[in-house]
DNA sequence: CACATACTTTAGAATAATTATAAAGTAGTT
DNA sequence: AACTACTTTATAATTATTCTAAAGTATGTG
């Protein structure tokens, strides 16, 4: 049932390592988020929107949530937050920071910002990342 | 029935100032966020419990989420999100910014991290604000 | 300082995002 | 081809939050 061509080894090889079986949907999905030039922004809500308007047979909430998941665990997402209760996920996982702009985020390039002081690490631990949000506003 | 004691004068003022009469109920809430010397951060849920556990005549989710969301809109809150789909809230208002550590929020003064570098603002837009997240791991 | 009125409180219903469940389907191995 | 463990799906459950409408209260006015 599957088609293995090699159209969609690197999604299946994507999926593989995120300790997931390639199934059609997982491949369809893992295609539409990593098969584009620029990086994707995303709420799984919005995944499955948009993913789900194209097609006859839609894929089930449960099984976005559960892709996404992986991928994120794996590595090959990141999540973040806004003030809204609701998860984002961005396409880019190379350290980066982020515009918000009115709910819609922009990525900013890691070396756009660098610092002149950071602070250390409380004692027994260390620092994982350090990510960088700068809120906008209009300019009136 | 309203004790307008000056004891609790400033708790009053922050209520009126963020447009909301100061009933007893929003007194005794923003008393306790206030009313103490290290900042707070805090969920709703979280202050709901700690300030109802204590009483007798609860207080209702509904009157802790309006007091925050009028306290917050005013400028003596500050939100803040992690990845759990929960609003954070910061007593401390001043720009500063978090350590997030396995859940934990620890503040950093803002005169601990500077920038050497920070990237424009897109064109028509200005900066609102620069916030910092360290995020820590074990030390192992 | 009693009254009227607009603002509040409250319990409970409604909503939104997410997670859990369990029955029916499928991938991968034998 | 058959077996078994992993998947998908629809649906229910959960969690955080917001809404609603009835009962209660703060506050200005007289």
């Amino acid at each position: 049932m599957q088609k293995n061509n090699n159209k969609n080894k690197i999604f299946i090889d994507k999926l593989r390592s995120s300790g997931l079986r390639p199934t059609n949907q997982r491949v369809e999905i893992t295609k539409f988020l990593f098969n584009r030039k620029k990086t994707l922004h995303f709420t799984v809500e919005e995944l499955k929107n948009s993913m789900n308007l194209k097609r006859s047979k839609k894929i089930s909430t449960a099984t976005f949530y559960n892709t996404v998941h992986a991928l994120k665990s794996a590595g090959y997402l990141k999540e973040f937050s806004l003030e809204n209760n609701t998860s984002y996920y961005d396409t880019n996982i190379s350290s980066h920071h982020h515009f918000f702009d009115n709910g819609k985020v922009i990525d900013i390039k890691s070396d756009k910002i660098t610092f002149q002081k950071l602070p250390e690490a409380p004692k027994g631990r260390k620092i994982k990342n350090v990510e960088v949000v700068i809120r906008l506003e209009n300019n009136n």
